[in-house]
DNA sequence: CGTCAACCTGTCACGATGGACATGTCAACC
DNA sequence: GGTTGACATGTCCATCGTGACAGGTTGACG
């Protein structure tokens, strides 16, 4: 049920289309945390409309509508924030593949291993240069803007897997030959 | 299809039955990078067995039944490994939680923020001291143990989320009222 | 000898998911 | 006036995943 969450907390950024949602999904939220395509989106939140979490908000031309969230929606959502469940769910290709590095051959592994540490090299070239563009743009009256918070988190998520990496390899080279 | 990859990974580790599979799946597999229950992992596997990338090893007693990898479950694993796709499966409910802090109330996202913090800090203490065990006890003639490089990601992840959390807390206070 | 817990494999129904299919609108540009 | 690309919403189906249901074996302990 966390596509039905994931919406409800776009939504209380402010109204929003599934056309959108769906491009939201797109980016880092769908990269780093929940994927989500189209054909999911627009039955959900007819779904939560019928539920009454949320409601049209407004139609524009092509049929656009606009979706927002009810004090339901918003209860809803508080109350799944503040409430985690003992087990979540988690379904991570790239960290499966570092849990599986040491069923290849050591050069096999090395290799990727170079390869991940190298990977996240450039993305934190590309991200930090973002969060310090979103700093230096912000009123320190204004709230932190959306997005500010999870970009932090994707540069130390980074951060740490290029250590670990790099961690990695020396460890796995230093096994002593007996 | 990464169910199957991952079930190829830990039968690399040696033969193991669908049952073996399962607890494995139940530990910190399961938890930080794919989770499967029985009622799938058994399907997968006969399903890999017609598609020749495991064979029945042996049988055991209360109808055990091992499996082995093939070649050409080698081979897939390895293809698997080394070619990423551009886009990973994700799907993270921690991580979605942590996107959608900013949904909050500021009094709830602190709160929210704190509870992060002190659960990385409690999961911390439960995690250093198993690593620094596996250390002490290993030989450093053998090749690094089975789960070494993921747990030591794990701790590098808590203390990523741990510092993020903080940093957020400081963050969301530091806004300058007008 | 009985029983209990752990071992061990499976199926089924229901819901979630992703990719393909389907349809139409509007603005910009040639 | 025509074409193209972005906007916009939806359905359908095969597959994936989950929790419940189901059934049988073995070893240990009393």
């Amino acid at each position: 049920m966390s596509l039905r969450h994931a919406l409800l907390g776009l939504l209380a950024q402010g109204p929003a289309s599934g056309y959108d949602l769906t491009r939201t999904f797109d980016g880092s939220l769908g990269r780093y945390a929940w994927q989500a395509g189209h054909s999911r989106i627009y039955p959900e939140l007819n779904k939560m409309a019928d539920a009454g979490l949320v409601v049209v908000d407004e139609t524009g031309p092509r049929g656009r509508k606009t979706y927002a969230l009810t004090d339901d929606g918003r209860t809803e959502l508080r109350r799944w924030m503040l409430h985690w469940p003992e087990q979540t769910t988690v379904r991570d290709e790239t960290v499966l593949r570092m849990f599986l590095v040491q069923s290849l051959e050591p050069d096999d592994a090395r290799r990727l291993l170079e390869g991940i540490a190298e990977h996240c090299a450039r993305e934190l070239q590309r991200l930090r240069p973002l969060m310090d563009e979103l700093d230096a743009e912000h009123d320190p009256h204004e709230p932190v803007p959306f997005g500010r918070l999870a970009g932090e988190y994707g540069v130390r998520q980074y951060e740490a897997v290029h250590g670990w990496a790099l961690w990695s390899l020396e460890r796995l080279a230093a096994t002593v030959p007996s």
